[in-house]
DNA sequence: TATTGTTATACTCTATAACTATA
DNA sequence: TATAGTTATAGAGTATAACAATA
């Protein structure tokens, strides 16, 4: 007899508004969510080009120069064709972009201690490892990427 | 020392995707998520006017509004005034509404059965626990709730 | 012809502000 | 004047399709 929990639809709402809750906090530090994980992104990996890059943030590659275009508006990142392949476009982060790096962390880390507030590194493990899996129980790759909710939206 | 897994983008960026596939399983469905949860309202809770409505479903009246002209449409819902108070407008399903509710409600069951493949009833309960706490933490009634991210927003 | 990225356009979900209708 | 809801407008995030540049 299986648990009678709509999971799907307590998890879908319920991190809705967790999202939004973070997307606040980073908009407050002077970002957004998207343009929290670009910068992620950027940091942490060594990325040959913007599809990977795409690919790594979740998004098509339209979108995502739909988001570097604004940054690089904003001073955060410059864009710069490589020398021995100029098809490909190197992606760099400016000074602003480091500092607003900085700063967008600083409010992760706080967001997450108020997140975890009242939750012991045991039930968190657990939650992690069961959104993981859940994760991977719907990530079939036969979605043909459509529009997506705003999303969402 | 508390523990440094980034859980907030985990379940931002994990709940993005899982949402995604689910408003997929509802669009297969001839549906949305909106759609979907504006259904249940509608058939779970007795409901005075669509401002009520609106806070269950957790968005604007203003988008409420755009929601219900779009299933008006589609033959989902009927409006029409109160007599008593000609101000409220009663919401009601149609026999195509109340289709649509079984058939989303067939996709939902289907995509949880799918959501909780290997995850056991007791890591379930701690997840749904954890995801609960979570929320209140986040949900100050300080945010003046500007523009939500797409989508979730 | 294949690969990389941009531009043009559009869609979904959401919101606020101004408005109409009713009380 | 207060309440219920709609209309008008806007904005964020996402996508596909068509295009340009490079190899």
């Amino acid at each position: 007899m299986p648990a009678q929990t709509p999971i799907g639809l307590q998890l879908t709402r319920g991190a809705k508004e967790i999202s939004a809750a973070f997307n606040d906090a980073l908009a407050e530090a002077g970002g957004s969510l998207p343009v929290w994980v670009v910068l992620i992104s950027l940091k942490t990996r060594r990325l040959g080009n913007q599809r990977e890059l795409a690919r790594a943030v979740g998004i098509r590659g339209a979108t995502l120069t739909h988001h570097l275009n604004a940054m690089e508006r904003d001073g955060l990142v410059t864009r710069r064709r490589a020398p021995d392949n100029r098809r490909i476009h190197l992606v760099e982060l400016t000074e602003q972009g480091e500092a607003l790096f900085h700063r967008l962390r600083a409010a992760a880390v706080a967001f997450d201690r108020r997140l975890r507030t009242g939750v012991s590194d045991e039930e968190l493990a657990t939650f992690a490892s069961v959104l993981g899996r859940m994760h991977r129980n719907v990530s079939g790759v036969d979605r043909p990427a459509g529009p997506r909710p705003g999303g969402p939206e």
